[in-house]
DNA sequence: AACGGACATTGCAGAATATGCAACGAGGCG
DNA sequence: CGCCTCGTTGCATATTCTGCAATGTCCGTT
């Protein structure tokens, strides 16, 4: 609707990719060397973007500053924290915090792996809904009528051999996962990577979930979902700190 | 330069002291609501903002994303990391890195305290160059004719008993530290928390600075000194991964 | 040393674009 | 049931942005 603004967030974006010279940016966008330069100097004075050297430009600290602090808004995040951290020290493997943003799941806390060989992912990142535990498990925690609505809304590319690749399959693994309280991803998105995932609820249902990610070469499937009862634990203790109603019995 | 982004990115920096409501960032802008709406619909689309409930706004999770992208660029945060988590798990205490920013020191990466009273930062978060033990050590790093600049052109607020409130005093304070190779803070930025601080180089110079923080109430300075060894080493180490010249001979 | 090129930068005029206003609509509260 | 508040939209105006072309600057080259 504000088409300056498109184009500076636009730029932004572009920028995120790496440094960018000034033509690099006006041929992304489309628009005229001129144009971008006055944009970028607005973008500069409030910080979202810094000159490097002569001929490049790359995203500024003001970034750092917002999203943190944003960060440190998001209830959930905080209230985690703690459980979090503990699983992953207590497992050794990455742990992630996700939740649901439109058709996506969204990682919005991370705790890295202590082996050698890690996952890559990052705070920010989002992942697909089908074929990774933490998207089945915030998905199986709507309401029927809408899991049917997503379910029927997404693309299903098929990343793996694993890969769940209808609406009628994912629907009823999501079944299964509302059923059993975690979700498993056995190289669904990844060939190489397992995952188990469970809900964190806090006053009014589910609001996040967790889980841990675990390489093939390190551990197998069976080896990680020992981990659960870890998992589901933590999940539990997370989902009391974030005013979850009742603790009470498992189930 | 240009206003429509001008004002949007004002509201995006309203928006990080938290969820706000339309008018509110109508009148923090001082724009009417309509306006309003129309940049924040254009936010919204890119994800830089998200809609909280009917009434609120709040930062959307594109900023996150962007972040921790822009800070994967920065090679001083990747070569410093192992060093400086190294650091902070064998003091315990609070680890900062900083880089020197258009007259400010701005905190690039944060390890956390392990004690419960902790001091409060965050990444992103710029301090003032005259009263903090990173800002010190940037400064002095740099020629002593661009020290002088820079030393004049500060404005000295005295936040603490100790605060260094002269241009002369802190020049002094400048040499002594290059001398020495590192810079402490005797609360002169928060009267309750010291620090010192070591330089980390690369290829061409220093390029950023460690420090470690403890709270008075948990460690006295002469405790604090006594991890200056520990500091020390950790910034070599990180200089030797940042690509320094000569690890050389002390001094 | 002078030239040529690449790039950032600026002035200007035209026009598209953003703005403010006012009216409409929806939702909540009395 | 009606009022009031708040979000939303259509429209006319002129402000603001854009593209172009010329200027200036810094480079490497001949």
């Amino acid at each position: 609707m504000s088409q300056s603004l498109d184009r500076a967030l636009t730029l932004v974006e572009q920028l995120a990719g790496g440094r960018k010279t000034l033509d690099e940016l006006a041929a992304a966008v489309g628009v005229h060397k001129s144009t971008v330069l006055r944009l970028l100097r607005t973008l500069e004075a409030h910080r979202f973007v810094q000159r490097e050297g002569p001929h490049h430009y790359r995203l500024g600290t003001a970034l750092f500053d917002l999203a943190q602090r944003s960060l440190e808004d998001r209830d959930v995040r905080r209230c985690a924290e703690a459980a979090l951290r503990e699983l992953n020290q207590r497992t050794g493997h990455t742990v992630h915090l996700a939740s649901y943003e439109d058709g996506e799941a969204i990682y919005i806390d991370k705790f890295e792996s202590k082996h050698a060989v890690r996952m890559y992912s990052r705070i920010g990142k989002r992942a697909p809904l089908h074929c990774t535990a933490v998207g089945k498990v915030l998905v199986a925690a709507l309401p029927p009528q809408r899991r049917r609505v997503i379910a029927e809304s997404l693309d299903y590319p098929k990343l793996t051999e694993n890969t769940i690749t209808s609406a009628e399959e994912y629907l009823a693994e999501l079944e299964k996962v509302a059923e059993r309280g975690y979700a498993v991803d056995n190289g669904e998105h990844e060939d190489f990577i397992n995952c188990i995932a469970a809900p964190i609820s806090g006053p009014r249902g589910v609001v996040a979930a967790a889980s841990v990610s675990v390489p093939k070469v390190i551990a197998g499937l069976d080896e990680l979902m020992s981990l659960l009862p870890d998992l589901l634990a933590a999940a539990e203790k997370a989902s009391i700190e974030c005013g979850a109603p009742a603790p009470g019995k498992e189930r």
